[in-house]
DNA sequence: AGTAACTTATTGACAATGCAGTAGGTGCCT
DNA sequence: AGGCACCTACTGCATTGTCAATAAGTTACT
């Protein structure tokens, strides 16, 4: 019998379950995220945003809702939503009866980016992690993990 | 049957399962994170770094071997050392035999503010993660997601 | 020994983000 | 209508991080 003997290490059940998430998601993310950059020459911010107004109705959203859908704070995304529409992938307008309001829409432009980099995107998603688990592998970890995005407020179709 | 209607919003298997490993893992960090600043007054990248030293052997490394273990570059982490340097708990030593190189280990300080930290880090992990899985769970993703620091060249004991 | 090629860590310039504060707009309540 | 509380989005400032260039040290080759 060996006692833990490190009480700031101690042996835990959860503990490679954690690590496993850590590394998979972090790992896979930063492939994915230069993969992006050099394909499409935008960084994977964007591709949230985008796709967070794709999957809008009408192809837009206010700037509360998409702060509401990402993880960004209002200030954060009033800056990255100025890049976007510099570049001419979305665009602000007004919201019909509150002129507090602005409504970001996806432009032409930008839905056609947006569909080319998704597509890109999810194929290195497969690539990097759904490739690497079996079926039954992808059905334990869906189940066991549900419950961080069922559950509570956070929703959204997190792109990322 | 109902086909894929949307191209680029396909149906795959291993979809949830990603989601689930995106979700669990930004949500638990944020907490932890915040958790963190709060309780011990430095962010959980002081802790990683704290942390990759006291595992290390005598409580130090130096640069590059700190950078193998942490998602950081190089200059990152030069400046990250530098804030955790000025706040004592870590200190720069040359390396003897190679005066290009810097050693940073722990300080006593340092090696207290880390024990403390990183008990009531394993803790807010352990109830944010570890307790809304059953055992069986924990066993599945840890061998589903296992692959993902067991083959490649990242291992390190990945605080975060 | 001399030098060319590589390593190690740092620095400068810059991009991205958060926090706190601000300006303008809305709506309730009297 | 007037006023007060709230909401919406943006801006200044500080922080944090990356990339490219640099200084200092080491190694290998002749």
């Amino acid at each position: 019998m060996e006692p833990d003997e490190d009480p700031t290490r101690p042996e835990t059940t959860w503990n490679d379950a954690w690590r496993g998430v850590l590394f998979a998601g972090a790992k896979v993310l930063r492939v994915a995220e230069r993969d992006l950059v050099e394909r499409e020459g935008f960084p994977m911010t964007w591709l949230d945003v985008l796709a967070q107004l794709y999957d809008a109705p009408g192809n837009g959203l206010r700037m509360q809702e998409l702060e509401e859908r990402s993880l960004f704070t209002r200030s954060g995304l009033t800056r990255l939503v100025d890049r976007i529409e510099a570049a001419g992938l979305v665009q602000r307008q007004p919201v019909p009866g509150d002129r507090r309001g602005v409504r970001v829409v996806l432009t032409p432009e930008g839905r056609r980016r947006h569909d080319k980099a998704f597509v890109e995107h999810l194929r290195v998603i497969e690539r990097e992690f759904g490739g690497r688990l079996t079926p039954a592998e992808q059905r334990a970890v869906a189940g066991a993990l549900a419950g961080f995005w069922h559950g509570d407020q956070e929703s959204a179709t997190t792109t990322t």
